[in-house]
RNA sequence: GCCACUUUAGCUCAGCGGUAGAGCAACGGUUUUGUAAACCGUCGGUCGUUGGUUCAAUUCCGACAAGUGGCUCCA
């Protein structure tokens, strides 16, 4: 301690207070003498071929209360080829940024006109958006949901009750105040969530046990106050829409339903071969207040999350002090392009709003009870969940989601209204194909074509014509030679769904 | 919100104490083309905003805003 003391370090000395009694570990470099838990490389010889990376402001112990450190991010490999290898991978990664690709493919685009954090779907990405919805909402139909649709603003009283303003209110826009004609005052927030409009819809007529589990779905949009510090493309906005959904069940039937909940996700991940990690988000039992509801609730909601996992066979692992202050949950977390984390799926035990809400079910006993709720969302937010897929395929998306199926290229003006027919022909039949018209060099259109990453060109010229064929291109493969429309249609039949 | 950096044409980017330049795109022509970008021409910018220093600021300094990388936060 009398070491740091002489060099006036007063982080280490700080840290060494609270190491009182302990044994501690100290490394020495040259000159320099650390205080670190370890492991350290015996010495910096051993750093062959480094590279500073980034620096960056840090808070003192992860405190934003505290003054700011500034951390200095590098890394080293003992060779050369290793060092290189990885800039070219992070060059790689750099490219797949779905911010770049996102305007490039023209999916969407913020405008500060608008605002930050607000992102606006384009024609492209909303025509990728919707057809991830309809992909979702048949899965929905076969699991026996119900759709419904709120209203973006509520009253806050509505959020008092349900606790999420008292929590929240930093992260919430302001409310929105006005007097009404006959003098009253109303306040009325944009919604954050979309639980409460929910429980409002079950509470809305009685319910007897045979009518549950009850499953309300939505994709619902919601606002939330970001700091500014932390927007970033479509992975953290301030307007986005949740695939929520709401299930009330009884506590019999509470583990079934977060089964076919999981499963949900997971075949979202499946259909598009994400990898994806599973935490247990559990409360932090030394920071209570932080949390609704008491010991025994939690307790149990714990456990009955933790023996789905174990049920279902997850390879999970546990996160402290990540659960909802209404209860526990499932969060299904992926990486970036550039190796950060984000939560996308989530599947979340509630016994806090049936109570806070009077959430009621008649019983087979003829008495009331509380139902339970999952709230769960499998692809988390629509604006994230695009911009992990758009990082995912590098901007190629399967042939069932891309934008534009098919290029339609004539070669030279001749051959346009045998183009014109098959563009019909093929649009009538449900795909997404166009016509490139211009009066272009065909390897122009081809690569074109190519930039914007269609699965398929097809290029069609006087032999063409002639044979009834077309020649097929297909993005990242390159020209597979004539074929037959007939022999075309039916791969694209393969490929329509998923 | 905090720390650092960045901000020049629709996009990607040069440049600089003496009021700006390229490629692509757009537009007008010419070209009718066989698997990744034909040719010629035209248009296009109060150099993020706002103060200051200076004879003179897009350039130097400050503030603000936005973006980027982290930190904190994330129902």
């Amino acid at each position: 301690m009398k070491y740091f003391q002489e060099k006036g370090d007063q982080y280490k000395l700080e840290l060494l207070e609270g190491f009182k009694g302990q044994s501690i570990t100290l490394y020495k470099q040259g000159a320099f003498t650390d205080l670190c838990r370890g492991t350290h490389v015996p010495s910096t010889g051993f750093l062959k071929f480094p590279k500073l990376l980034s620096i960056a402001g840090a808070y003192w112990r992860g405190d934003s209360n505290r003054q700011v450190l500034t951390r200095i991010y590098g890394i080293a490999f003992p060779k050369k080829q290793m060092l290189e290898d990885f800039i070219k991978m992070r060059e790689e990664a750099e490219k797949r940024d779905h911010r770049k690709l996102g305007k490039e493919l023209e999916l969407f685009m913020i405008s500060q006109t608008i605002g930050g954090g607000l992102p606006v779907w384009l024609p492209n990405g909303t025509l990728v958006r919707r057809l991830l919805e309809e992909f979702l909402r048949n899965e929905l139909i076969k699991r026996g949901y119900q759709e419904v649709i709120t209203p973006h603003i509520g009253n806050l009283n509505m959020y008092r009750t349900s606790g999420h303003y008292p929590y929240y209110a930093d992260g919430m826009f302001p409310p929105i105040k006005f007097t009404d004609e006959t003098g009253r005052e109303e306040e009325y927030l944009l919604k954050p969530m979309n639980c409460p409009h929910h429980h409002q819809v079950y509470s809305s007529k009685p319910h007897s046990y045979r009518d549950l589990p009850i499953r309300l779905a939505e994709f619902g949009s919601v606002y939330r106050y970001e700091q500014s510090g932390e927007l970033s493309g479509l992975s953290r906005v301030r307007g986005f829409t949740q695939d929520d959904a709401h299930i009330y069940c009884t506590h019999e039937q509470l583990k079934a339903e977060l089964v076919n909940a999981i499963d949900l996700t997971q075949l979202v991940f499946k259909t598009f071969g994400m990898e994806v990690k599973t935490r247990l988000s559990f409360r932090d039992p030394a920071n209570k207040e932080k949390y609704a509801g008491d010991d025994a609730m939690w307790d149990q909601a714990e456990r009955e999350i933790q023996e789905v996992a174990e049920e279902m066979g997850l390879d999970y692992f546990i996160g402290i002090g990540e659960a909802a202050f209404y209860g526990p949950k499932f969060d299904f977390i992926v990486r970036d392009a550039i190796g950060r984390k984000w939560q996308l799926g989530t599947v979340q035990v509630d016994y806090v709003m049936p109570e806070r809400f009077e959430l009621e079910y008649v019983g087979n006993d003829n008495a009331k009870h509380r139902p339970v709720i999952i709230h769960r969302a499998p692809f988390g937010s629509m604006e994230r969940f695009l911009s992990i897929l758009i990082e995912h395929y590098a901007g190629n998306f399967p042939f069932w989601i891309a934008p534009v199926q098919v290029s339609v290229l004539p070669i030279t003006d001749d051959q346009i209204p045998y183009a014109q027919e098959l563009t019909k022909r093929l649009t009538d039949l449900g795909y997404r194909a166009k016509l490139d018209d211009r009066a272009e060099k065909v390897n122009r259109k081809i690569a074109e074509s190519e930039q914007k990453k269609v699965p398929f060109a097809l290029v069609i010229g006087k032999k063409e014509v002639e044979s009834g064929q077309v020649a097929v291109r297909e993005h990242g493969v390159g020209d597979k030679g004539a074929m037959s429309v007939e022999a075309v249609l039916e791969v694209f039949a393969g490929l329509k769904n998923a």
